[in-house]
DNA sequence: TATTGTTATACTCTATAACTATA
DNA sequence: TATAGTTATAGAGTATAACAATA
């Protein structure tokens, strides 16, 4: 067994650095770091309530209203109420909050990429390949 | 350029799953998170300011305090002034310390490698490599 | 004047409980 | 009775400001 420094403790700095980076970008188009989660979620698919797009993103649904209400007001998402239960609210993405959400990954993409450069140009894809194995695994 | 989630968005449901995996272990060994990364910094060698101590592991000094006192009263670090600046203090671990410092990590080292399991075998030391490099470039 | 350790205070984020309207 | 969304409240974690001792 070979000795090296915990993996939460490595991923500790990275993730900091991440965020760092994201901020500024997600300043810059007015969006907040959960608004942003909320855009990559409904980019995917629409969501057919509220607590199933708190419990994809890891987030309390008491904590999400702000956001989807800032997000709408914004003209980036619609809640329509769920044509089969009255009480349920369908949240899709309009194609504005898409355009918005494509040019806030562009940029921060650009980014992640510059931070990759660390890593001898072999290692990069297998680094990320194993970053989606594993975070696939970690759903729960 | 492939189509992939963000790194953070991979990295947020690692880590929790690393952290939810470490919670148990630590309490078992009546140690708090800030406390098991206040021995594994003071394990590679002494630090001569409490200060220096929060910056290597990205605390508050106002928050290390009552840390450092529980560490101090369990007997596990040891809080003496500075020889040539008696405003300081210096931290070493205790033998006893030491020892808690291994006990945990080795209980956490066996349940990353379970983590680890989900990687192809060859994919393994090339992730760990990679985050080593990057968190090493994530200092600031 | 600046720094070390400390205490007290304020603030942010998050979770808990309670309410309404539907089912 | 249970669920979706919402609101209000309480709690944990964190940062900010201010202090005494020393440099």
């Amino acid at each position: 067994m070979e000795a090296r420094p915990d993996l939460a403790a490595m991923m500790g700095p990275i993730g900091r650095t991440l965020v760092a980076m994201e901020l500024p970008i997600l300043r810059e188009h007015e969006l907040s770091m959960w608004g942003y989660a909320v855009l990559s979620s409904l980019d995917d698919q629409p969501v057919h309530t509220q607590a199933a797009l708190a419990e994809a993103i890891n987030a309390d649904k008491t904590r999400l209203i702000a956001v989807l209400d800032d997000l709408q007001s914004a003209g980036l998402i619609e809640r329509r109420p769920a044509p089969g239960d009255r009480r349920a609210r369908v949240l899709t993405i309009t194609p504005e909050g898409r355009r918005l959400r494509n040019a806030v990954q562009a940029a921060i993409r650009v980014e992640e990429e510059r931070l990759l450069e660390v890593l001898p140009p072999d290692q990069r894809a297998v680094f990320v390949d194993a970053l989606r194995r594993l975070s696939a695994a970690s759903k729960p």
